[in-house]
DNA sequence: TGCAATTGACTACACATGTAGTATATTCTG
DNA sequence: CAGAATATACTACATGTGTAGTCAATTGCA
């Protein structure tokens, strides 16, 4: 059951993103959205969204005679599995650079000092588990 | 100044590994080690090569009549940028979504725990710098 | 020195993805 | 109901990447 997800470009993951915020939505929608911020053609995100649904990351329902598009996964799923994937492929499993480039960043964000806190209280919760 | 790296394909990135750690290093041995991992033929390897090459990822130099390719950036450098190009990317910027994802990892390895407690130490000497 | 092995340039092809036009089908409106 | 508007399908093309063969050049060895 290697359900093995295709992989995803840069334009179908924006399309995604767009689609997880406004779900369900027409292809009517999502290219005004992206024709204001990419400057692409409605039938550039028809295209792509014909090709997310080929690959099972969008399902769609006629309503009214025009498709309205979902999507068959939540975002964190998805993105889980990129991180999962970009762990193995790039990093060869090792968080650690990842680390390295947070603590790194000179303009650490207050969001990532955020996130960093955040972690260190779930290092905590891990160690009083054990 | 766009010093834009063009970016990396899986087994671009896969070559550019093999020569970090074997820096200088010819077609043949690279060659040799993939066709085992990866089973792909010695040109194969060789365009890749040559294309890195075209991307000024590598730089080479004749010895003895065989190319000795190098690398023209280190692994951490390209590594930390393609963590930033992910973070962009793929989550937005935020780095909130990775930690999610190591603190649910239910087999967290002593490798990733320690990467924890490192945040956790980097966290700290950060607030003491304020 | 001549042949065998090695090396590298070039060419080629398949597939993925971004991009978008054209044509057909569908729906809505007057 | 007919024409206009809209939506979708189909087709196409460029580029990037994985893949690898062919052939010419180079090198080394007998």
């Amino acid at each position: 059951m290697t359900k093995q997800q295709k992989a995803l470009g840069d334009l179908e993951l924006t399309v995604l993103k767009t689609i997880w915020e406004h779900q369900p939505c027409t292809v009517q929608k999502v290219a005004q959205k992206l024709q204001k911020q990419r400057g692409c053609a409605r039938t550039t995100i028809l295209t792509v969204m014909q090709r997310l649904h080929a690959k099972k990351y969008l399902k769609r329902q006629k309503n009214n005679g025009v498709f309205e598009y979902s999507t068959t996964e939540g975002r964190s799923k998805v993105i889980s599995r990129m991180i999962g994937q970009f762990l193995d492929k790039v990093l060869d499993g090792s968080a650690l650079p990842f680390v390295t480039y947070l603590s790194q960043a000179n303009d650490l964000t207050k969001e990532q000092a955020e996130t960093l806190r955040t972690i260190a209280q779930k290092i905590e919760s891990k160690e009083k588990e054990r």
